[in-house]
DNA sequence: TCCATACAGTTGAAAGTTCAACCATGTAGG
DNA sequence: CCTACATGGTTGAACTTTCAACTGTATGGA
């Protein structure tokens, strides 16, 4: 079957969106990496955990919140204790288990951290799209993700 | 100043629009390295390359179109030739500079790759939204890259 | 002409991600 | 009970990206 190239429009919507998603990110990271030391992703991570009750979540959930494979995370969980800005402690209930707990360094971090990442956010994002935009963006993410996830 | 975090609306937006980045990428990263051997950097260097006139171009110029830093188009490139996909010229008029000309066999690869990489767009993202939806997502996303450029 | 500076591009090391292989523990069926 | 399989998590190697340092070439004044 013939390929079914993208129209102009389609062109025009998925290259700025690729072109967005690029700078975008770039200069989080770089936002981040030079005032917090840390990557995007240990971010979220740290983030995710804040957000938990007692700090705390087993590996494998961390993993699926954070989107990311358990290699990354486990690699990525090791730097952050080497750090001491995460403990990793046996589980309880299953022994194959792990649980990655915030600890106050850590959580101090994190606090320096965000209002200066959610200020970034806020200026290139945020404050400049209107609230209609910001409906709109959130259901083409949802959509995309819902096609993603039953697609593949 | 006190941080203005942000509402709910807008965390469902910018969440929703994280979650929908890393699911996609990730999975055009994965269609394209079992399809086609590479990442999608690397596709986009071919592309360019692919639409310019003598499928050639400075070196300089390609890593600002694909939005990549000297750096990472230079080991990228490096990779690339490796292959066989891409060689590395001299330049005629200046002789700091490097042309990278995409070679038939990269041409080929390319044409090879190229329909299921559309397809693969068009599943998770094109034929998912409406066509006011894609023009929503170009303004955003031209919105969005303006604030970044402007900004930093 | 000479100098300082800007530009073009590469390099190697450090950091992050992916992939496949692996160990250990849990669980379901015969 | 015991086998087979699934789950939870880690590891090391290969690969990509980043960062800073570096080479070589162009350019704009004194």
């Amino acid at each position: 079957m013939a390929t079914r190239w993208l129209s102009a429009a389609e062109q025009r919507a998925w290259r700025a969106y690729l072109e967005s998603n690029k700078v975008l990110f770039d200069a989080l990271d770089r936002q981040l990496q030079r005032d917090a030391d840390m990557p995007h992703t240990y971010y979220e991570i740290l983030v995710r955990l804040s957000e938990t009750e007692g700090r705390t979540m087993r590996m494998s959930e961390l993993a699926t919140v954070t989107l990311s494979s358990r290699s990354r995370l486990s690699h990525a969980v090791a730097r952050l204790e080497e750090r001491g800005w995460v403990v990793r402690e046996d589980c309880a209930t299953d022994r194959r288990g792990q649980n990655a707990r915030l600890t106050e360094a850590g959580f101090a971090v994190l606090a320096a951290a965000a209002p200066g990442h959610v200020e970034t956010v806020r200026g290139y994002v945020i404050d400049g799209l209107t609230p209609e935009q910001l409906e709109q963006l959130a259901e083409i993410a949802e959509t995309i993700v819902a096609k993603v996830s039953n697609e593949s």
